[in-house]
RNA sequence: GGGCCUGUAGCUCAGUUGGUUAGAGCAGAGCGCUCAUAACGCUUUGGUCGCAGGUUCGAGUCCUGCCGGGCCUACCA
């Protein structure tokens, strides 16, 4: 048994996220987590909502409500959704908790310490209109190379240039559209990353095994150019955590919180604190996950993350934890996301273009979600999400090979033996080779969970699906019944507890249908199949079962059609 | 502009350090079965591996150039 401590990106406060968003990160990392905790190992999955920042200040305005507020009850509702997709976090937390305030306060008293923060004075564009200082890319002007009247501040989108805010002629607001900007000075604080870049630059080339995404971007940000940059990890906003050393006030910055991307990565280990606190537990609860002096040196730690995030988790996360100069667990590896894409484009929230979580969970199980996008994970590069193909896989996968196994053996045996387990027979040549083919697949199977290979895992757990049907066509135990039941008996015998299995090995991936038929075998043993021929018989004759409901019940044409239509969204 | 990823059968994708006739699932075709959600099993048709050069006894795999798709480029998060 090992320790493992999983953590999925938080997702921003802003809205609801779509399923480019899920398969991203929470997903994978609930698949791993999942997996882990059947094979006994000891597990500490979390996740939280990112809460910080211009955007969620602004989501709330616009919905009319105070910042805290907006925050809470968005978190309530992401809070609420990820239970519908079955997301098994151990704790999910916020960052604006006290916990979080406090330890992102910490942090920085002690990277100052070290010597590790610079005051910089600088200048920044300000409206007076919306009273608040503005990210370069919530200005908006027309492009000074190209013309294009709705450049941002960061960049045009037209002709690609990267452009400073002052660059634009005729600046403007992007949330009021006023055009009374001002240039005003500024404190902020930086993060002397340029001084840490040897030691993040050898930390990172000893992970060979990560993946090539994962470790390419880290390298580009290390390398390119002038090499790493100092980031500031201050911002003029009022919600986010105030900026202190440690807990005391930090000179000139009294009206300043800390940058979302500092405070957010440091949520993953205040959310640890926000578990053991619901708890009522003691910190050291908490610190053993994350304080190698407090028992984490043996906590393999595995974060999952799309590619956006990939920066700010090889280089400014482990740029506050290396340079805090205190023992807190650095990651050990890094699952990186290529994106879902919808159709050919972007899921887009402005445009109401993809499906989302909420949604999704309206038209269908979670379990139908689940499958089609860990077996479609976005692991080498961009996959799309078409509405055929997911009506084809589930169709396909769920309804046909699982699901209608679940139904063609339980039902045979209703009907020629009763809802019992049968009776009689012993195994022959058939049985010996499934069980030697289950095990040849599960081993694999097992390897690739391990590994995080997901798309593969997948595979290979239907390809353990397929065994069963196969099984059953060759043996077939409906013409076999008519000269020997006893024969046809061990043959259903086996089939019910493949069937319980099946339940097991797959509830990493679809924890739903799992439970159901594991109810409907009236059995709650979920005990991992490290030995088959034992797993095989632990449904005994005489034990009662239930015929289950349809697992899976087809994606019609009709509505998948009418489905592509309602989520089509704007066609221009 | 720069960097990275990516292009393999109609579709979604595998193809380990270059090694014999390029694989799987789906879709298509044929056969079988009738327990089952018109489900299942077996067989089978599909590929100048984006294009053009190069290295090599040998290239889907390595190199160069070009073309297409995507992401990132540090004040969105």
């Amino acid at each position: 048994m090992a320790r493992y401590l999983i953590t999925s990106a938080i997702p921003y406060i802003n809205g609801i996220k779509h399923l480019g968003n899920l398969i991203g990160s929470q997903l994978p990392a609930d698949l791993y987590a999942r997996y882990l905790r059947q094979r006994d190992h000891e597990v500490m999955f979390i996740c939280a909502t990112d809460e910080h920042g211009t955007p969620a200040e602004l989501a709330a305005a616009n919905a009319n409500k105070p910042v805290d507020k907006f925050c809470a009850e968005m978190h309530k509702i992401q809070k609420d959704i990820s239970v519908g997709f079955y997301l098994s976090f151990d704790y999910f937390g916020r960052s604006s908790s006290p916990q979080n305030h406090k330890l992102t306060q910490h942090f920085a008293g002690m990277l100052d310490k070290a010597g590790l923060i610079d005051e910089v004075t600088e200048k920044q564009i300000y409206s007076k209109i919306d009273q608040r200082y503005l990210p370069d890319r919530y200005i908006e002007g027309t492009c000074p190379n190209c013309k294009y009247e709705n450049a941002r501040g960061d960049q045009c989108e037209q002709c690609t240039k990267q452009l400073n805010p002052t660059d634009l002629l005729n600046p403007r607001s992007a949330i009021s559209g006023s055009t009374d900007l001002e240039i005003r000075e500024t404190k902020h604080l930086y993060l002397k990353q340029k001084s840490l870049k040897n030691k993040l630059d050898d930390w990172i080339s000893g992970k060979e095994n990560w993946p090539i995404l994962t470790t390419s971007i880290a390298k580009k940000w290390l390398h390119d150019g002038d090499g790493l940059q100092d980031r500031g990890i201050t911002r003029d906003l009022k919600w986010g955590v105030p900026v202190r050393k440690g807990k005391d006030i930090w000179p000139g910055m009294e009206n300043k919180v800390f940058y979302v991307w500092f405070d957010a990565p440091i949520e993953y280990i205040a959310a640890t604190n926000e578990w053991s606190d619901s708890k009522n537990l003691p910190d050291h609860h908490w610190q053993r996950w994350w304080r190698t002096d407090m028992g984490a040196e043996d906590v393999q730690y595995v974060q999952f993350m799309g590619k956006d995030n990939v920066p700010f988790h090889t280089l400014s996360f482990p740029a506050t934890i290396i340079g805090s100069g205190e023992p807190w667990k650095l990651v050990d590896y890094i699952k990186s996301f290529n994106y879902l894409t919808y159709d050919g484009g972007q899921f887009s929230t402005s445009q109401n273009r993809g499906v989302f979580m909420d949604q999704a969970l309206e038209i269908l199980p979670a379990d139908y979600w689940r499958w089609w996008l860990l077996s479609h994970a976005p692991e080498n590069s961009d996959s799309e999400f078409t509405w055929i193909n997911f009506q084809a896989g589930v169709n396909k996968d769920l309804a046909d090979v699982l699901g209608n196994l679940v139904s063609r053996v339980t039902k045979f045996c209703k009907s020629k033996f009763g809802e019992v387990v049968p009776e009689g027979g012993s195994y022959g040549a058939d049985e010996e080779k499934l069980i030697s083919d289950l095990q040849t697949r599960l081993s694999n199977y097992e390897m690739l969970m391990e590994k995080i290979e997901i798309r593969k895992s997948a595979a290979e757990l239907r390809a353990l699906w397929v065994l069963g049907n196969e099984y059953l066509q060759i043996v077939a135990p409906w013409v076999v019944f008519k000269e020997s039941p006893d024969k046809a008996a061990v043959q259903i015998r086996l089939s019910l507890n493949l069937i319980r299995i099946y339940a097991i090995i797959s509830a990493p991936f679809i924890p739903d249908a799992s439970n159901k038929i594991l109810e409907s075998l009236h059995t709650d043993d979920r005990s991992w199949p490290t030995n088959l021929r034992v797993s095989l018989s632990t449904l005994n004759a005489g034990h009662i079962f239930t015929v289950p409901e349809v697992l899976f019940a087809k994606i019609s044409d009709e509505s998948r059609k009418e489905w592509e239509k309602k989520f089509g969204g704007v066609i221009d």
